[in-house]
DNA sequence: CGTCCATTTGATCAGGGTCAAGACGAGTGG
DNA sequence: CCACTCGTCTTGACCCTGATCAAATGGACG
């Protein structure tokens, strides 16, 4: 089990340029954990012990704003880091993390992070680089937000999805995990009434198939046309 | 003038834990150029052949869309860095930066930034607490741009704008550099009537006074009040 | 004094949020 | 195995916020 770990956390972009003894020891000092559908991983606020990398399953991201709204930041996949509080200087976490199917995570205590950055340089420049690419998604997701019709918005949300997370099916491309049209509503800034009423409408013209949690692409190509704006209104 | 240079610079929260030798040895390699208004600092997509500090003045940073929409995705304050792409393993600038008003900034040559975050840990440090901070300020207004209307968020932008680079004045606090209803349309993801109606209804109720490219905020709190949600509409 | 921009303000209208019911489906306990 | 219940999804009706279209006004600057 923990050779077959390693196997699979070798080839993670983050350990790129990092050799396999090094490797072992970085990954020693983390702890593996289940983390049950439903369940944080951490939450909004708390004091940031760790910080954590997905194996398996898939984690959401939320943040709760006083007034009861809330907002997805981001889905986490297999391979990504979540919780780097640490690496940016912050001591809480700033967002709730849940898991949105059952999850397998490696943890390591904050507080090593400091310790691993400087004796691991590539690993420290891996993970800032993915951190650059997360800025650059919150901005595009601003931009969106800003320039965006709600349409466009959740079709860019699906094919987002799909390429983070899809799954071939004879159907077509599946988002490999529950997914309501709430989630979706909270991903793209709009209510899930909206979100039903274009899946419907979707539907309806061949694009997607869905039901209860469950959203499957059949026509990415025809998704990205309305994603970007050049779709003939029916 | 380098010596005042290097009091102004030592302060900065940037170079927080740097003795004044190894200071004096990082900005000995960085050039200090003066930028005119209205010029770019860098442009996106463009090579990130250098990464900056600003000394002097404010730098608004832009992305444009394919379809010619403009948003600004933040403005830079003096003590501020911009364009480090390097520090986050990118090769171009992801936006346009553009001086407001004439300013000062020194420049470090892009590949000097591995030596830099190697040699002087509390830089690299202090580069990624901010990172983390944009990365928070970014999330913030997505969660704006989800769950506020546009009279909250023009009202945020503006108290935003006093925090950063407000200035007291007898009428109260002026945003210290030209700034149109277009730049706080840009800013909110809304259009520039749009905010000329709200700064008239805010100037008719005596919360701010504004001019061409220019905004006082007389009465922050109840701006605030506003940007919360919790105000009687009139 | 004339030109160019920033700004103001009115009128119109539609995208999409809100309110309100119902239908559907999955899991639960009897 | 069936009935019940709860959560998800669908769909209709209505209305409001804020975008769009259109013009006019007012400063700043050459």
């Amino acid at each position: 089990m923990a050779s077959l770990d390693r196997s699979l956390i070798a080839g993670l972009s983050i350990f790129e340029g990092i050799g396999s003894g090094d490797l072992d020891r970085i990954v020693g000092q983390a702890r593996s954990i289940r983390i049950a559908k439903d369940q944080p991983v951490f939450e909004q606020e708390q004091e940031a012990h760790s910080f954590f990398l997905l194996l398996d399953g898939h984690v959401r991201v939320i943040k709760s704003t006083p007034d009861g709204h809330e907002v997805t930041v981001r889905y986490i996949s297999p391979g990504e880091l979540m919780g780097i509080a640490s690496a940016l200087g912050r001591t809480t976490y700033p967002a709730n993390a849940i898991a949105a199917v059952d999850c397998v995570v490696l943890a390591w205590p904050s507080q090593l992070w400091a310790t691993l950055a400087t004796n691991f340089p590539s690993l420290s420049a891996n993970t800032y680089k993915a951190v650059g690419t997360r800025l650059q998604d919150a901005h595009t997701r601003v931009i969106e937000m800003s320039t965006e019709q709600v349409e466009q918005r959740v079709a860019h949300a699906l094919l987002k999805l799909i390429k983070q997370s899809g799954k071939k099916t004879e159907d077509g491309i599946l988002i490999d995990f529950p997914i309501s049209r709430q989630d979706v509503a909270e991903m793209t800034g709009t209510t899930l009434h909206t979100v039903s009423r274009l899946l419907s409408a979707w539907e309806d013209q061949g694009l997607v198939k869905s039901g209860r949690q469950r959203v499957v692409v059949v026509e990415p190509h025809r998704l990205l046309v309305i994603a970007e704006g050049r779709a003939a209104k029916s």
